[in-house]
DNA sequence: TGTACATCAGTGAACGCGCGTTCACTGATGTAC
DNA sequence: TGTACATCAGTGAACGCGCGTTCACTGATGTAC
């Protein structure tokens, strides 16, 4: 049985991983070619078919990492957020991860997104579901549906538009501020989120 | 003196516009290649060349078109917003030409924006400046700045996340229906919006 | 334990493709005299 | 007005490229007896 970590390659599937996120870290975003993938691996340009049956598998697959880690990335930030300040901690972290990854962000949001990838949906329902949970624990009297929507949005927004620098990102100090001042702004003027919400777990 | 719309080909450097325009509409997006655009305009593959140097010109010169179509269709919705329902309308604008046009849109916000076209930039601007107005008229007390941002972002969120599929996008009427409550989520619950203050910033 | 066999990860040549861009050209249009 | 010339939009062959994918293969690993 081939132990993980130790047959002919190694690990060819999570080699190509990391090498197709490597090449988007370093080319900007450009094409992410299975060639390419196979190239940096250091394996022949035709390995990787033993592992994806083509190349949007292997897209998909780098997608779904992309979600889990930026999932994991604003969970670090805070489980569930329920002050303002909270809600634009994680908001700064989800546009930081944007522009720290500009490629990689791309490459998840991007059109030709197989909508039959398990790995890819599920991996957007969990963020879609965070930022639900977010806010049913932030705005406790407002409707989840149409809030979650508009935070996520919001947020989603100020990513691509710094993305595209249609907004000033020339320091990550700049960004956090801009971000944190239009969380607040949604925010602070809410009535339901201004009141004390309803339950307050962890942090202070 | 070659008169507009009838010299060899007649006017190539439109009738490429056109064809880009034409392929983005049909393949989705895809690569919008030089050689593709000139065979639409049924002419050799070299032609263009005597109308854009490069293909990033030609892309440019797209995306500032969509840039500009793009403005007058928000501007032929309301010239200058005012209520809830007025700055609502225009975001479902925004929105609905971003899923007619997919691949253009994608185009207008992509990264190797070459931020040296003023053709470009001025069209960005345009739209910037658009926003900032209807801002400027409907929270005469927030900070224009602020609040312009966050309304652009929050539409242009919406716009993206119902391209990439991220968000229910069945009908025109679900679509509208989810960016009018988007809209009116951030506009109605702002003490700001809803008296009339002459001094409240939205960010308190 | 040793040997024959099956499995299957990775190889390397080859396919046909479309791309951006160059180059020397041709031929229609406009211009000077 | 007619002719010689200059301009320049569009041509077509050619370049070198990287791509996705196929195919028959080889050779290391695991397995059955």
């Amino acid at each position: 049985m081939p132990q993980a970590g130790a047959y002919h390659h190694g690990d060819l599937r999570a080699a190509c991983l990391r090498a197709a996120r490597e090449l988007l870290e370093e080319d900007g975003s450009a094409g992410l070619s299975l060639r390419a993938v196979a190239r940096r691996a250091g394996v022949s340009a035709t390995a990787p078919y033993r592992h994806y049956p083509d190349r949007d598998a292997l897209v998909s697959a780098v997608a779904a990492q992309g979600y889990r880690e930026l999932a994991v990335q604003l969970a670090a930030v805070h489980p569930s957020p329920t002050t303002p300040d909270d809600l634009a901690a994680v908001a700064v972290a989800y546009v930081r991860f944007a522009l720290e990854h500009p490629a990689l962000f791309r490459v998840m949001f991007a059109e030709p997104c197989d909508p039959t990838s398990e790995d890819r949906v599920g991996a957007t329902a969990a963020i879609s579901e965070y930022v639900r949970g977010i806010v049913r624990g932030a705005f406790p009297g407002a409707d989840p549906d149409v809030l979650s929507t508009t935070v996520w949005a919001l947020v989603h927004g100020l990513a691509f538009l710094h993305l595209d620098g249609k907004l000033d990102s020339s320091t990550p100090e700049v960004v956090a501020d801009q971000v944190g001042a239009a969380v607040h702004a949604l925010f602070t003027v809410s009535p339901a989120a201004s009141r004390t919400p309803s339950v307050t777990p962890a942090k202070a």
